[in-house]
DNA sequence: AAGTCGGGGGA
DNA sequence: TCCCCAGACTT
């Protein structure tokens, strides 16, 4: 008479070939992942102390961002903003400067509300909460986790996108990480494991594991991974499948024509509107369209000579600008200027523009241009 | 839940 | 080309 062994029975297998329950992949590896990370760990700036102002500043720089592009502006930072009341009392457009060419400037706007914050509700320095922490401005709930377990011990998550994409191949999860409640169930997972005492330390190995063995677009380096003997992708030849993401929308094409426009050695700029994309730094001049040397001279109501600029292109995450531009030579200042709601116009030399004013780098080629012609930076 | 918001580096 | 990066905020 058959009779099924107890395992089946159970519906379970032997612990040798038992599969792990998420929770027991996660804790048996942390051993492993805290003394990889503290033996393997990249030597970052941010990673000097623990100064919740410099651990703040680089969690911000770093949103959407990689290293390499952050090191240079989180130097720079901290030479024109020592302090967190040196940010409060700094106008915007000195903290703009500051972020030309860094991306989502609305991260350096929101870093100086929160700084106003900090200094007059806080004392100008950091609260040591979880909450009064996600309750700043530009901080959600990673930055929050790291800023909280980094600087101040404090067992909570900070769940990436290195991270959402380690823990769903280790637990050898399906569950879209581009879904809001994906990253909720992972945030719910380390809670459950990570360590009072060395949280900073374990959320950035988790992190750490992300950006330098469980990589993003192309094969993991399993074979130097602390969560090598317990991760479910690996050992099910799962690592190509996960993590699970949902593609994205094709971008919208913008055609542009930019104007540079000089009168007596100055070059035409204005600021941009206070929302929407690339809110408050400046720009030349420009018109929807491309236009033809002849249309492009109509619009200035003057005899003038366009000569032809290169074209230029530039992507940003939803839009792509195709751009045409005219360097125009003005014999006389124009009443009004061309362009979508044409905001007053500023006549300054290229000298003062590039030292003082955040034109963002969607314009490279021009203000190129405008350094050849003028001088910029010395060859 | 879906859209918006930069820029650059690597496949 | 396309993807993705130590995401947050608005609609």
């Amino acid at each position: 008479m058959f009779r099924p062994s107890p395992y089946e029975a159970l519906q379970v297998l032997p612990p040798e070939e038992r599969e792990l329950s998420w929770k027991e992949r996660l804790l048996l590896a942390s051993g492993p992942l805290l003394s990889w990370y503290r033996r393997e760990k990249r030597d970052l700036p941010w990673r000097e102390n623990r100064d919740p102002y410099r651990i703040w500043i680089s969690e911000i720089m770093l949103q959407q961002t990689r290293v390499e592009a952050v090191k240079p502006y989180f130097f720079r930072f901290f030479e024109h903003f020592p302090r967190i009341s040196d940010l409060a009392a700094a106008p915007e457009e000195e903290l703009l400067k500051c972020w030309e060419g860094l991306g989502y400037y609305s991260r350096a706007r929101n870093i100086k509300k929160a700084a106003e914050i900090l200094t007059e509700k806080y004392n100008g320095s950091f609260p040591e909460s979880y909450g009064e922490i996600l309750a700043l401005p530009g901080i959600g709930s990673y930055t929050a986790g790291a800023i909280a377990s980094i600087a101040f011990e404090l067992p909570v998550p900070a769940v990436d996108g290195n991270v959402l994409r380690v823990l769903s191949r280790v637990t050898g999860s399906f569950d879209d990480i581009l879904k809001q409640s994906t990253k909720k169930k992972m945030e719910a997972l380390v809670s459950e494991v990570i360590q009072p005492g060395s949280a900073g330390d374990f959320n950035q190995a988790l992190i750490e594991t992300g950006a330098m063995i469980c990589i993003p677009g192309g094969a993991p380096l399993c074979s130097q991974c602390p969560f090598f003997t317990v991760c479910a992708a690996r050992s099910q030849g799962l690592t190509e499948k996960l993590p699970v993401k949902t593609p994205k929308k094709k971008r919208k094409i913008e055609e542009k024509t930019v104007l540079l426009l000089e009168y007596q050695d100055k070059i035409a700029i204005r600021k941009r509107r206070e929302d929407g994309l690339l809110a408050s730094l400046y720009e030349f001049v420009n018109v929807p369209g491309q236009l033809s040397a002849e249309e492009a001279g109509e619009l200035l109501e003057q005899e003038v000579r366009p000569e032809r600029l290169p074209e230029a292109k530039h992507i940003f995450s939803h839009v792509e600008w195709h751009m045409g531009g005219y360097f125009i030579s003005l014999k006389e200042m124009p009443e009004t200027l061309p362009g979508e709601e044409s905001g007053p116009a500023l006549f300054l030399t290229w000298e003062e523009i590039r030292k003082e004013y955040p034109v963002p780098n969607a314009f490279a080629v021009y203000k190129k241009y405008l350094d050849q012609r003028y001088g910029g930076e010395e060859e």
